[in-house]
DNA sequence: CCGAAGGTACGCAAAGTATG
DNA sequence: CATACTTTGCGTACCTTCGG
């Protein structure tokens, strides 16, 4: 492998080109070439081209930075007081905030700004953005059970029996409030151990083109900021999922209608996307539920006599 | 412009669970 | 057993976008 790379060069007659680490800028030997991980990313250089590496440029910026962080929020704080432009305005107190922010902190003892106008029941960032996550999936819930009175009379009791199951199922797994908690373990939190959230981008897009994040732990503003970015559903709850269940309810036949596959539908990351409020498409999403998935599976053809 | 659909938060009260 | 705190459910209010 190594000796295809470097062999690849001379052929392409860039005989004196030469390979880095992307990372941080090492030259690369046919040696060196054997050790180093699959994928790492490597940077071919011409002659008289230099790589630094990005690692170290941005290493060093920071951490400047943050040794001598509170030097320099006094000195920004300074800078404020006669600042007019709000330009140079923004740009400072998003300095400041991002500053003196105490991502880490988790109690209210820790860190007071952030629980300012939080009840004081919550005792813990982490609860609270649990509590959060736990009270969007429970509307959910709601508005699922609160459609039995539109379904056809007939299906009405089968429709509230099935919405039970999902409700029972939901309360063992406490509402996913997972998703929001940083403590949770990594599989089931939508964010890092900082509390660290990603737009996963529009529902009709693998990603978003914007990268928008935001660590609604850090401070008060992105705490409440956070409210803004929304669960969406990629098929939709009340124009698809539901009236599809009903449908299914009513059309059940015999069958017996696959819960989980709704339930997964309604209240799981399967077909739920978090997403900034500029990524959140209001429009219909022309998703369609998958029939093969709405009746379980009989375990084998019955033959029907008569 | 309005209603419906996509969402969220807040506040209250009843029910459930700890705690002394 | 009484009290206090949590959990849960419900209603309300708010925002944006879409489509008639």
């Amino acid at each position: 492998m190594c000796a295809c790379v470097f062999s690849f060069c001379e052929q392409l007659s860039f005989p004196d080109c030469r390979l880095c680490l992307y990372e941080d800028g090492t030259e690369l030997t046919e040696g060196y070439f054997h050790s180093i991980p699959d994928n790492t990313d490597l940077i071919l250089l011409a002659p008289g081209e230099t790589w630094q590496g990005f690692v170290s440029d941005i290493d060093h910026f920071l951490n400047t930075f943050y040794t001598q962080k509170d030097d320099i929020v006094e000195a920004a704080q300074k800078l404020l007081s006669d600042e007019q432009a709000p330009k140079i305005q923004k740009l400072l107190v998003d300095l400041i905030q991002n500053l003196s922010e105490n991502i880490l902190a988790e109690s209210r003892e820790e860190d007071r700004k952030w629980f300012e106008g939080v009840e004081s029941r919550f005792k813990n960032k982490s609860s609270y953005m649990r509590y959060s996550c736990e009270s969007r999936i429970r509307s959910y819930m709601k508005e699922v059970s609160s459609y039995t009175s539109a379904v056809h009379p007939a299906a009405q009791a089968e429709y509230k029996r099935i919405t039970d199951f999902m409700l029972d199922k939901l309360k063992s797994v406490k509402y996913n409030g997972c998703y929001f908690d940083r403590r949770e373990e990594a599989v089931v939190r939508l964010c890092t151990t900082e509390g660290w959230f990603s737009c996963q981008g529009p529902f009709d897009r693998d990603y978003c083109l914007c990268k928008h994040s935001i660590n609604p732990y850090s401070n008060r503003e992105s705490r409440i900021l956070f409210s803004t970015w929304n669960l969406d559903h990629i098929i939709e709850k009340k124009r698809t999922i539901v009236p599809t269940l009903a449908e299914a309810v009513k059309e059940q036949d015999g069958r017996e209608v696959a819960w989980e596959y709704f339930y997964q539908l309604l209240f799981t990351l399967e077909n739920l996307k978090l997403v900034h409020i500029a990524c959140h498409k209001k429009t219909s999403h022309n998703l369609t539920c998958d029939k093969t998935k709405i009746y379980r599976k009989r375990k084998r053809m019955r033959k029907v006599s008569k």
